[in-house]
DNA sequence: CTGAATCCCTGCCGATACTG
DNA sequence: CAGTATCGGCAGGGATTCAG
């Protein structure tokens, strides 16, 4: 997050008040959270393509180094976004899969392209 | 970061095979890019009211520093959102306006409020 | 194959102080 | 009124290495 070095597990934190942290109080920020970080969206683009798994999002992104698109991943099925399917056997596979809300995205990435290509 | 330290202005740099950069070949990126930083969403919605001062905005948005407030200002006319416009005379009066195109934003924010809002 | 751990470096952000 | 200057802290992100 933004900060606040460590998060308190239990206390509400309640800063309705003064709405320190924009992201609790601000949908709009909450959805730039979900999105934030370099190349997060180009994971979703990949993705609402179809599952994948590690390797194919990895030849898909070189740009991403394997630490930075394993936060991506790590955020996004934080946020609600993916889902993680660990397939038995060996080798090991993991699909990505995005939820219902992370297909949501679709217009929402649509729309952030159409003023993108605008400017 | 977001562009390249110093253009040449002749070389064609050509970065299409690579992408190193997302902000300059993908759309999306290019409205977070404009849209980054924190709270610069509130900005640009608190503007889409109606035009503001300096002063107006530290008031409105008193979770921003003086410098954060003007970072978020000068990124957003250098990014063709916003337009300053000083009044000569005394006291001095500097009136920030949305651009068409930082018009066109309202739909954009929108829709991020409505999925963070569905989240 | 799918990550987690580590190191380091960059740049964002806040606070304070100061100028036209 | 409308900013700039400066300093410092801390999280983000890249590269490499190691583990299940």
């Amino acid at each position: 997050m933004s900060h606040r070095t460590a998060g308190h597990p239990g206390l509400p934190d309640d800063a309705r008040g003064d709405a320190a942290e924009p992201s609790a109080s601000c949908p709009e920020e909450v959805t730039l959270d979900v999105l934030r970080g370099r190349w997060t969206t180009l994971v979703v683009r990949e993705l609402l393509r179809g599952d994948r798994s590690f390797t194919d999002l990895r030849q898909a992104l070189p740009m991403l180094s394997d630490k930075a698109l394993a936060d991506r991943l790590a955020h996004l099925v934080q946020s609600g976004v993916l889902e993680r399917r660990r397939q038995p056997g060996w080798p090991p596979r993991t699909q990505y899969v995005l939820t219902q809300h992370g297909r949501r995205l679709g217009p929402v990435l649509q729309v952030l392209g159409d003023w993108g290509d605008a400017l």
